[in-house]
DNA sequence: CTGAAAGCGCTAACAT
DNA sequence: ATGTTAGCGCTTTCAG
């Protein structure tokens, strides 16, 4: 078993003091140029690497980033992630991640986690739950600590930190628009529970179409899928409502806030036999592997995640590098872009 | 803004002694009940919460653990290190995530990260490059440091670590006799390249399968997809392979190595209006997200990626808190099950 | 029962 | 040019 060695051994090893090799090590001028380039010698001859947590310690910095999702196995946030992991790494941090599962008190428990950790920022994307309660304190919490956040997709606007959003709801309009244009008028729009701000936003998006189309919308054709405990549940749910629907009401689009939603409502139409895109259309929001390999394919709106992790790590290292005000806080809206497949 | 409390302050506030603090936050008995009680009402009061960074720096523990994967958008993966976040974070251990791209580069970088964040113990899943090189030495120098490793999915038998692997080539061969079973004899695969153990072994039981079945391996009927820079450029070329053969040969089933490219192999099928499974059945590995909603839905040989990681976790929680002995290494077999949907 | 002091690995201000 | 020392926050041994 190798060990490490540290700047006391080689001080020791060489008959100098610690200062000494600390300062040669850093190529400080104040040490003699020979005595300087034997300690240097040395270390690299026994793969001399600092201690970062001394270092840690000492500079009240771990060089780490924090991230809480509300999970990882989902296609959007794990673009995310990894959009942010190779942001930092370039530039020298680390990331850990934390998963609230959507759950408030989970989410409570992680932001209390990272403090202890000592992470030196905060990206993060609000539970569900959270949203639901309207409670934020822990988020309050961490800021006052001096920890710089950043939320991204599902973002409260009186928070002070720096935000990456998309433009939900313009996205929406103009995708439901797309339909519209297509000759579509009878339009059903898989959303969300009300307190998801984002499914919320793209509600709002499909409502406005509508009404510049003078199409007076139909309650009966806005499917809200519950919260159940497995997603599992929540398809079924949606599916069950749709095949409801599909008996009394003339339909002609779908549009769906995620590709699960517009997956599962494939899956209903095929067995009802219904051929898309040519009686139903379909666009979905998250432009997905589901998306991509599903038949027909379908056109859907992209969040573009791989920009918004990276426009959300830039806003944090800028904080932590002291690039950008420490009592500035910027919002990015990132725009959507609608990418046609099959399916519309 | 908040400033956390140290010992020290308390210390002074209270006119006790640091080491008087310490051990009464530590309950010890060493200190009179009084004074006990009162640094603890003062502390909780102060919502004093040690400095972890200084603990760690005491007992070389951080309490993290580094996850280098191949890739996190990634359903196996993705999968994988959400149980390993779940159960660290039940055990109290973070979670630092770094992505080697399967490059072996990259991988070597993460490592060095890694070792420098002082995690305690690393769990893994190895870049094809480096299964490719057949270098090793990185692991090796992290083991031989004393941080022990656990290798999931992607192993190499004879490092000294614990492992965590699926049967699969039983489940390939199993997979392979279920559609000879079927009556199809004519069974096309697709693979990865020879380097790829994983691929490897589950063309090895596809190939044990025709054999105990007398059936003569056709070697046409053998696509090894080649690694490109893009995995879109990588399915264009089996796609491109799949269409030449599906002129010049007979087949009445495919066997796909991983969901993404069964998943691409419908499309084709489609395209050719060759329908599924009448004319051609499809049994793929990775039970992910794409085998779910592609039509017809696949049928697929899951290889239990929330276990995997749960298994390989408590490997390494095992070992760090002493619960197993640090110079005993076991392998873990999962074993795969058989996942029937629509396409056989 | 309480406190002083050393030490984990490192830096930096301050001697010499 | 090199060394001494204090200190980051904490634990723990040893003294009082």
């Amino acid at each position: 078993m190798i060990k490490r060695i540290t700047l006391k051994e080689i001080a020791l090893e060489l008959n100098v003091s610690i200062s000494t090799v600390s300062k040669s090590l850093k190529d400080s001028h104040e040490i003699g140029i020979e005595t300087r380039e034997k300690i240097k010698a040395f270390a690299k001859a026994h793969n001399y690497k600092p201690n970062n947590i001394a270092l840690s310690l000492k500079n009240r910095k771990t060089k780490t980033i924090g991230v809480i999702i509300p999970e990882i196995v989902h296609h959007f946030f794990s673009i995310v992630i990894n959009s942010i992991e190779k942001i930092s790494s370039e530039n020298g941090y680390n990331v850990i991640i934390a998963v609230s599962n959507e759950s408030f008190e989970k989410e409570v428990l992680n932001m209390e986690t990272l403090a202890n950790a000592h992470i030196d920022g905060i990206i993060m994307s609000i539970a569900k739950e959270t949203l639901k309660n309207q409670d934020f304190h822990h988020i309050r919490e961490t800021i006052d600590m001096g920890i710089p956040v950043v939320l991204f997709d599902r973002v409260i606007s009186d928070l002070k930190c720096d935000k990456v959003i998309v433009n939900d709801k313009q996205a929406s309009k103009e995708a439901t628009q797309t339909l519209i244009d297509d000759n579509r008028k009878n339009i059903l729009l898989l959303t969300s529970e009300d307190y998801v701000n984002v499914g919320n936003l793209r509600t709002e998006g499909y409502l406005e179409a509508l009404k510049d189309n003078n199409i007076v919308p139909d309650s009966d054709l806005i499917i809200k899928v519950k919260d159940k405990k497995s997603s599992q549940a929540e398809m079924s749910f949606l599916e069950d409502e749709l095949e409801k629907i599909l008996k009394s009401k003339k339909i002609d689009a779908i549009l769906g806030v995620n590709e699960i939603y517009a997956g599962s409502a494939l899956k209903v139409l095929k067995k009802n036999n219904i051929i898309v895109p040519d009686e139903i259309s379909i666009i979905s929001f998250t432009d997905g592997v589901i998306s991509r390999y599903s038949s027909p394919s379908l056109s859907t709106v992209s969040q573009h995640g791989e920009i918004m992790g990276e426009r959300a790590t830039k806003l944090l290292i800028d904080k932590l590098t002291g690039k950008t005000d420490i009592s500035e806080f910027k919002t990015e809206i990132i725009k959507c872009s609608l990418i046609k497949r099959e399916s519309s």
